[in-house]
DNA sequence: GTATCGAAAATGAGCGCTCATTCATTAAAC
DNA sequence: GTTTAATGAATGAGCGCTCATTTTCGATAC
């Protein structure tokens, strides 16, 4: 039996997930033809319908991985700031406390997440990103994928700010659910604003954000 | 000279950028084709290239709206907010201080802003601005559109922070420039998340904007 | 080792269709 | 009756996608 080997198929599966990517970070995903990324891929036309029964299917791959990228981010970066969590802290329905051993670091954890908006390397992901987010307001099931993204960053945040509240590190005035939709906001403000204009002053707008919740918190907090 | 009056040509124009702008905020620019325009207006496909040379002048046409809407939120609704502000608030540059009279109304207004966005009627347009959004990443005519906007806003915004802190009514370590960016940051984030789920609550979100700017704020201000 | 074979991988010209755009024609205004 | 507004079927360019064909390569025979 001829087959290529099941590493051969996923590194073509791959290269053109990898050109499509790249395709649509550029010029969004309805400028983007089949062609374009037949020609970025160098891969044929009728291959590509061999991993991918459609365009459709191809913008589904593009969203779903750069959502899972997303969500290591959060997962993946909390879990190493903090050794003391077990690292199989992916799982999400009845858990105890995931995100309590994480509040001591969860504020420098954050700003770490926005200054990584101004690493260049991650422009195209910023420009696939907004695409997403337009994309998100057409389609049911990539909207279902964004704002299940969003819910779960807020749940985690939220978690940590009425944990840090118990301890007497956050006024119990706080609200939160709103606080933390509002530290996503920053979060999807400096992605916008970082993505149209790579010369943003990254440093200078952490700090902002640091002087901005830094006198919110009390002596319960390092 | 059977002409038809200027303003029967003028609320033709407005005929097609009203469907135009109904469609793009449903399914995008490229997503909507002339025809759906056509249907949407009621109004021939001939007739619609009498108005625009082409699709690409009516998305810009489009933007153009929407950019000048938003201008106006910024310059219109903060001199209505302090009427000793003499209301020719609107040009650019060697300017004395414009926003002086304005520092002590600044934050409510701002929230004002940020509620407005909770308005049900403001829908189709967030929707609408998540697409310019995306579509600035490819067109650099629509890119310098939207920066400049940024730019007007953050400049108004840097400038405001720079006299209240003059005043004595902020810190004078904020970085104003960052600052300003960071509260449309905040904006934009808020415009996104009800774009895509309209029933997130404005309230609280707009509450515990004030929660976090609240605290900055010294004796100078009200 | 080499030749042969066949199944799957890979190709790319071409299919049907939809798109943005045009223009010969008709309707309406003065 | 002349001029312009308005129509909508027609056009060809470009799209997503297919399939007849060629290439590749492990298995088998000798």
């Amino acid at each position: 039996m001829p087959k290529v080997s099941d590493a051969h198929r996923q590194a073509r599966r791959r290269e053109i997930l990898d050109a499509a990517a790249a395709c649509f970070a550029r010029d969004g995903f309805h400028r983007t033809s089949m062609q374009d990324i037949v020609r970025e891929s160098g891969i044929s036309a009728g291959l590509v319908y061999r991993y991918f029964a459609s365009k459709d299917e191809v913008i589904a791959a593009i969203v779903g991985q750069w959502h899972e990228h997303r969500a290591a981010l959060l997962t993946g970066d909390s879990a190493t700031d903090n050794p003391a969590t077990s690292d199989s802290a992916t799982s999400d329905s009845a858990r105890k406390h995931p995100a309590e051993r994480a509040t001591a670091a969860a504020l420098p954890a954050y700003l770490d997440m926005l200054r990584a908006i101004g690493a260049p390397e991650s422009a195209a992901d910023l420009r696939l990103g907004v695409q997403v987010w337009a994309e998100a307001l057409r389609s049911p099931a990539i909207d279902a994928l964004v704002l299940g993204g969003v819910e779960r960053f807020q749940e985690f945040a939220a978690r940590v700010i009425r944990s840090t509240q118990r301890d007497g590190g956050l006024p119990a005035t706080l609200d939160p659910d709103a606080l933390a939709r509002v530290l996503i906001a920053i979060y999807q403000g400096l992605m916008l604003q970082t993505a149209w204009d790579g010369t943003v002053d990254n440093d200078a707008f952490v700090h902002a954000v640091a002087d901005l919740v830094g006198p919110l918190i009390g002596p319960g907090q390092a």
